[in-house]
DNA sequence: AAGTTAATGTTAGTTTTTATTACATAAAAA
DNA sequence: TTTTTATGTAATAAAAACTAACATTAACTT
């Protein structure tokens, strides 16, 4: 549960994920259109990925390098995933219910980050950048 | 690539590291003007933190929690840097140089004794936060 | 008590970064 | 060949971040 907090906190500019992915802000808005990533969206609009969403776009970057085309990647990523079947079919306009402020996610997320043992598996991304 | 190097690697824009930190802008900057983080620019001047400056946020914003000053944190956290020894060197190059006696870091040492209950954190971001 | 200093807040004006949208293009698929 | 895919590029608007200056408050000094 902390793991999943810390890894889904919205906390990255666009700038931040171009360098740590290698991709650009063309291709990274590109997989979001075809919902292989939801990023959050700050007061001002501007998106805020998690490290999820980052290993999301490491892998498809990877998939892709392999020759894989999008529609393989959806079906590879978005497998029996319900929610973005509908995402796939129509805009939804049904938002996921916050049941945290923004405020009380940031520290959640802080306290989460520092207090947070090893024993979490790594991701992709912290596997790369961070070990 | 070398835990120096991903450690270094100047990546966060100011709005994330004021989530990470729980620091105002305001006092990132500070803390900056007094050589306690020398982060990068990018390319149009915006500041790029790397995990090592959230490291060393963290290990000032806990410092001036027990009650230390700014003069005690640089005396404490610049201890042997030869590169913030020239900057503050150069910077109150025309200023008397003022120098931090025995009875002040003993003033500071109560202080911090006073309002200990806390223990220091010496550790880095990079295992708190990523791992 | 009054005056200084230290640490941080706030505001204003400017530049950079990001978002959106539309059009362009090379390579792959049909 | 024509169409689709995945990505590039350009124009415009708005947010985020920059600098600099002035404001404020609590902590020290005298």
């Amino acid at each position: 549960m902390s793991s999943h907090i810390r890894r889904t906190m919205p906390l990255f500019p666009m700038g931040t994920v171009m360098k740590l992915t290698d991709l650009s802000a063309r291709q990274i808005r590109y997989y979001e259109q075809h919902h292989l990533i939801t990023p959050d969206r700050s007061e001002g609009n501007r998106r805020l990925y998690s490290l999820n969403d980052i290993d999301r776009l490491l892998e498809v970057k990877d998939l892709l390098d392999q020759g894989i085309n999008m529609a393989g990647i959806k079906k590879i990523l978005l497998k029996d995933d319900s929610q973005a079947e509908k995402l796939e079919t129509k805009e939804s306009s049904a938002k996921p219910k916050k049941e945290f402020t923004d405020e009380e996610l940031r520290k959640l997320l802080r306290k989460e980050l520092i207090n947070a043992g090893r024993f979490n598996r790594s991701s992709e991304v912290e596997r790369r950048f961070f070990h």
